[in-house]
DNA sequence: CAGGCGTGGGC
DNA sequence: TGCCCAAGCCT
């Protein structure tokens, strides 16, 4: 009874790729990087004309650290999460001074850049320099729990079991091993999809462990609920639009019109100028970092 | 370590 | 603007 032939999915992935941007060869560490911050937690299809728009504009890391905080928060756009812009500026910021404008391929290395943890440093070091390490994000860590374990999904995560867990799955040969990370992952995303899986499709599907299993339903604890609706980050989100959308900084009046509940819009706009994606200029209004003359955090 | 952090598409 | 979901990271 073999768990997950991950050859299969090789074999299905060589012929069933998607074309998508970053895969073209040629793509660089920094390309790689970038796409790999883009697409934490966002739709491929959100991504791929941003990344293109960055990789013509910021074609080293060198070249998005030469710019302000504001320019990269407004060319963001509405990728959301826009922290990840600003990591992303100051991880580049570092590869140029500290790595002679070269994504670093040491594991740890990658790890000690703002805004890459487990999951993107591996994927830089599989993908962008074909190494042998496990790559493991949300669809891998589906696919393992159903073709693997017989799970109708994944449990909480464990970065120490999970990293475990794909290990021992990947062939012996690196680039062997990196392309089979990407399979993993591919299956996960157009396949072995969360709500709807098309096992009908699935190239392991005679082996799925799930499959055998009569394909139960996850029984693990329920899942956090993400609320979105009336949270502090539709109000900043909000807030955050305003600004990308003038080059002049908005006064505070402008701002007070994209929520009714002042305490909660006061509290978000504060919070914006603590994480760096606000500044307030010497008059008073507020603007995106770093366009204007000496912001005043207050 | 559970919860905070954007945004939009699919149903 | 109901609910779930999407290549996570940070504190």
């Amino acid at each position: 009874m073999p768990s997950l032939d991950v050859i299969e999915v090789l074999d299905w992935f060589d012929a069933n790729a998607r074309d998508l941007a970053w895969r073209k060869p040629g793509t660089t560490g920094w390309g790689v990087l970038v796409s790999e911050i883009m697409l934490q937690q966002t739709p491929v299809a959100r991504v791929e004309p941003i990344w293109l728009a960055w990789m013509a504009r910021w074609p080293l890391p060198s070249s998005l650290a030469a710019v302000s905080q504001g320019e990269v928060v407004r060319a963001w756009g509405k990728l959301g999460y826009p922290r990840r812009a600003l990591r992303l500026h100051a991880a580049a910021g570092v590869i140029a001074a500290e790595h002679n404008d070269v994504v670093p391929a040491d594991i740890d290395t990658l790890l000690a850049l703002p805004g890459i943890g487990a999951y993107t440093a591996r994927a830089v070091a599989a993908f962008a320099y074909g190494q042998r390490c496990p790559v493991v994000d949300t669809n891998v860590r589906r696919v393992v729990a159903r073709a693997a374990h017989g799970a109708g999904d994944a449990g909480p995560p464990s970065t120490t079991r999970d990293l475990a867990d794909v290990e021992a799955l990947l062939p012996a040969d690196p680039a062997t091993a990196a392309r089979a990370s990407a399979a993993l992952m591919e299956l996960g995303a157009v396949v072995c999809t969360a709500r709807a899986p098309r096992c009908g499709d699935c190239p392991v599907v005679s082996s799925c462990a799930w499959q055998r299993a009569g394909r139960p339903a996850y029984d693990g604890p329920a899942k956090a609920v993400q609320r979105f609706a009336g949270t502090d980050r539709q109000v900043r989100g909000l807030l955050l639009d305003v600004l990308r959308g003038s080059t002049d900084p908005a006064p505070k009046t402008r701002l007070d019109l994209v929520w009714s509940d002042a305490c909660q819009r006061d509290r978000c706009l504060h919070s914006l100028v603590v994480d760096g994606l606000v500044e307030q200029t010497e008059d008073g209004r507020f603007a995106l970092p770093g366009e204007h003359r000496q912001g005043v955090t207050k």
